[in-house]
DNA sequence: ACCCGTTCTCAGGTTTCTCACAGCAAACTA
DNA sequence: TAGTTTGCTGTGAGAAACCTGAGAACGGGT
């Protein structure tokens, strides 16, 4: 299967690289630039499947290289990145068509999740596949829904992202470092603390209804989410 | 199935921008031209099935474009696109036959809606149902009627546009910023606290009349229409 | 001119979530 | 076994998200 290309637009660096890095790990081909004209380029040269796109860069903002994006007839999906405090009325008319944005500082999950959101969108009809199931957790992303044996399960918007992240790296050992990083914004500059307690909270609503506990810890390594067929 | 041809003829790159990402989003084949002679060619060589046509363009009005395409045989149907403070008289002239105006600033989910009620009209008999049914709620997109479990509701026009696009997203998480996008003008500038109250309205006068809430806040993501049986 | 429906803003109140902390439990080590 | 490390979870403060009533602004219809 022919890799997703992403097209990462980012004035600074370390935002760069930080994106750069985790979708390459995550299974994205990746180019970086650091600024509108080179955005522009490289969206005609490189034909990317998806943009992330600051919208505040040196030369243009974000919205006026869509503009000229769409005024050349490259009609690709855009996921914006916006600070927190640009007004949120700057912000309206960012979601049109299958575009869709984001608030910095954000978590690397969210952003792989919302990337592969606007490509079953925009690629309709494909395989309805916003569905991720494990062996008895099954997760609608569409919905953002928890459902384990067929009984729905409420969980907090951080409770949702820890266990999606799991889910998508089932049967793999996590380190909390990892989770830190992907789940929780790239600023968050708390203990490990609390991904013990997440841990503990998804455990306390989901472990009532499976037939075996769902998160396993290893201990003085992280996580890991087991399915209870594929185990080896 | 074939792709739906649409023209959209307009002066100002930012509409005709907005209009063919979001047109070609939602599914329609579309072609975009800036004044009245290049329409005339596009509509005789590209055969649309619908024309969006600004009746302000720089080199001749709208309505001589349909005089011409007229009178070379070429029957489409038209959605004139008016400003607000056009004379009312100028334009009811302009909408004969299967016509229809719209005046700007409109709301995307409101042009997809009237092209899909135009296209309706002029293909008539169709199975292109103009009613939505989700759950207990049913609306007839002709009449602007809603029914819940029989008896007739009666909404807004904004809460109706809402509710609309909530029902055609059942099932599926709708941000704040895209209900924003997709149900208010597109040059709206207020904040998403307006989509709350709407939401609020709606739920005043729905929800006595359901067995459960039809609409679903999802914490921290946004809100989203639920059919009842659909689960598991 | 007046009434009424609609749109939109705002602020108070309420619910829910996040995160740190601390004491306890479990597991490992010697 | 005793001691040490690591993980678990209840508690609560503070913040964030959400709901809703009140009312200003506006326009259409009578």
């Amino acid at each position: 299967m022919e890799p997703i290309k992403v097209l990462v637009v980012d004035d600074e660096p370390n935002i760069r690289d930080l994106l750069s890095t985790s979708l390459r790990f995550a299974g994205f081909s990746v180019h970086a630039v650091g600024n509108g004209a080179d955005a522009v380029f490289a969206a005609e040269k490189g034909e990317p499947d998806i943009i992330l796109l600051d919208v505040m860069l040196p030369d243009m903002s974000g919205f006026n290289v869509t503009k000229k994006l769409r005024s050349m007839g490259i009609d690709v999906p855009v996921l914006f990145l916006t600070a927190r405090d640009e007004t949120e009325d700057k912000i309206t008319g960012l979601t049109v068509g299958g575009d869709d944005y984001m608030t910095k500082p954000f978590s690397l999950d969210e952003i792989v999740a919302r990337i592969n959101a606007i490509l079953r969108r925009s690629r309709q009809a494909e395989t309805e596949d916003s569905v991720l199931e494990v062996g008895e957790v099954r997760i609608n992303q569409d919905a953002h829904e928890v459902f384990v044996n067929g009984s729905e399960v409420d969980l907090s918007p951080t409770e949702y992202k820890l266990l999606r992240f799991l889910m998508s790296n089932a049967n793999r050992v996590l380190t909390k470092a990892q989770i830190l990083d992907h789940v929780w914004e790239y600023d968050f500059n708390g203990e490990m603390g609390i991904v013990e307690s997440y841990v503990s909270y998804i455990r306390k609503k989901l472990d009532p209804l499976t037939a075996e506990p769902v998160i396993q810890t290893k201990r003085g390594v992280g996580y890991m989410f087991k399915s209870s067929k594929a185990n080896g």
